[in-house]
DNA sequence: CATTAGCACTTCAACTCATCGAGTGCTAAA
DNA sequence: TTTAGCACTCGATGAGTTGAAGTGCTAATG
């Protein structure tokens, strides 16, 4: 890869972001004239053909770049300071930051704005999860509110309902047995002896502790659920290289499955914070997604939540716009 | 519109809406026998055409049911027990059910999944929520939870977070004070001159008080918000009909906005509970739904919530059966 | 008078064929 | 090493043809 093979891989690149359809020789020399004429652009394509950064949709056509192309253009070849700063905002009311659903869901909408592609946002499985302890607060005459603070910081409540009344020294009593018997219990630690021990222990409100207990164990499992957001899926109808039904039909079909949804970023990310990593083409390691290319991050919302944010579009977008959307909203963050 | 016009006409629509092509005189010779030759039907058929109940797509073409004339058959010609009971079982684990979210999301997926349509579940503004009484919940050092109980039954909570540590006991008093002056109040009665009395009352944490206002405003505000759950957008690829990208993309276009969404339901039900609305093609009163049917119903869901779910089809959609889906969602609803 | 056999007519869909333009690869010359 | 020039390839477009499906209408029928 000598300085013009870059420049012409670049041009080429960037030409096909652009408009979306293979680039001739002669629109190199037009556009950025290096100096040499088209014959000399199609032989040093030839090499960056056989060197596998490009390939020609048939023999008679321009070139467009392959996933290795992009590879390289991302590794080697990118501006990264030519965005101008306006791009860069991502203006999001933090009023909302109290939920996080809401909040998450938000994100997503502007993101996909932003962009011009889709955004998905997962909030993570957080390995397991633990009581941290837990509080029956008394709402009204037949209803109590079960909250569950967990080990990873995260408030979880839970409308009782029962049968007779409850006092609030019952409450009391029962919480605090509760909270003695549960705190530091896993979802294996929460067993129907330890129920039964409670039950005898507190032997007035039987269904009440059997209604906890299913509780408890659905909060902790639910941990293990990740939940998925996803916006702007309507944007890849801009895209003209997905006008074909079946392209589109693909595509829709992986972002309507959780299990596919995960793989994305099961296949991407690590721990690691701050890092924006990308993945271009059969990268990603579905099939279907072979003609996207995901960039994500990992990403700490409010109150500890963990979660992955991944903008997916296609393998010609425009990536320096997206790698500094990602970055400006981790700096936001961290701020 | 005679017994014969109208079996021709049920004939038709069923044959349309298991074949998604035109029906011809022949065909309804050959599968429905009237005992009369294909040119009386064909004479029927023209007049029926007058009627407006079928049209040609073009003039050699068989004929199409109109939106008319679907609405003729939803309301006299449709067999009422014909759907096996195996299609009308809805099997969700309502052990999901203490948990709003993921129990509409659950009831979204499986409808969409029997229904093969698209369904879409909106939980619904009640209206102006008022404050029914709130309460605040030391759960950690520097953490307690804001429990705020609304007049429409709803729970809500937030952390809050203080800088310096508060006493149970002050806890206790703050919420007293709140609940005297907030009980009841909708969002224009929380003004900035009742949060500086009730820190003059209450002087040792404004800082406190200025965020439990900030977040009270918040929740009545969001209850301004209709929460919308859709799922099945994919089913569209199955339909022959919808094969083109435009038609597919103004669809999932209109399914991402949810200004549209709530239109669709603001032109349908009332309040009136279990009654099940159904709105053919241009019924539903926008332009780009103008191929689809909804079926829709008010549903109260758990805690009093109250929504609407509608399943969005063709308008050649299998009506016994999706009617049937949704009664029995209804009816399990009721038990 | 309702029904029907028969036929002319219309339209769509599929197929073929020719043409054109864009772009390449290769060769030979500079 | 570069380049001018040319033959070649391929896709896209549009025109023309054909066949199948289905209708509407007319005249005959019971």
């Amino acid at each position: 890869m000598d300085l013009r093979k870059e420049q012409i891989l670049k041009a080429i690149i960037k030409e096909y972001i652009f408009g979306a359809e293979p680039v001739s020789s002669k629109t190199i020399v037009n556009r950025y004239g290096l100096n040499v004429s088209s014959a000399t652009i199609r032989n040093e394509m030839a090499a960056l053909e056989s060197l596998g950064y490009i390939k020609q949709p048939h023999i008679s056509s321009g070139r467009i770049p392959a996933s290795s192309g992009y590879r390289y253009y991302v590794d080697f070849l990118m501006d990264d300071d030519n965005i101008a700063d306006e791009f860069n905002i991502i203006d999001i009311d933090t009023s909302n930051i109290k939920n996080i659903n809401n909040y998450l869901k938000e994100v997503a909408i502007v993101l996909a704005g932003l962009s011009n592609y889709t955004v998905i946002i997962t909030e993570e499985k957080q390995g397991e999860d633990k009581i941290h302890h837990l509080k029956l607060v008394g709402l009204l005459e037949d209803k109590a509110l079960l909250v569950l603070v967990l080990s990873s910081q995260k408030v979880k409540d839970y409308v009782l309902s029962f049968l007779e009344k409850i006092s609030e020294e019952d409450l009391k009593k029962l919480t605090d047995i509760l909270n003695y018997y549960l705190i530091d219990k896993n979802i294996e630690g929460i067993t129907p002896e330890l129920k039964q021990e409670i039950i005898n222990i507190f032997p007035s409100s039987p269904l009440l502790v059997e209604e906890i207990f299913k509780i408890v164990l659905k909060a902790l499992n639910e941990e293990i659920k990740v939940d998925i957001i996803v916006e702007g899926v309507k944007n890849i109808f801009k895209l003209p290289e997905f006008s074909e039904v079946k392209k589109i039909e693909s595509f829709i079909n992986t972002l309507e499955d959780q299990g596919q949804l995960t793989k994305i970023f099961n296949n991407i990310l690590g721990q690691e914070k701050g890092k924006i990593d990308i993945k271009i083409g059969d990268e990603i390691g579905l099939e279907e997604l072979n003609d996207f290319t995901v960039i994500a991050t990992n990403c700490s919302f409010c109150d500890g939540v963990q979660g992955k944010i991944g903008i997916i579009g296609p393998t010609r977008m425009f990536y320096e716009k997206n790698i500094t959307l990602l970055e400006s909203l981790f700096k936001q963050k961290e701020e």
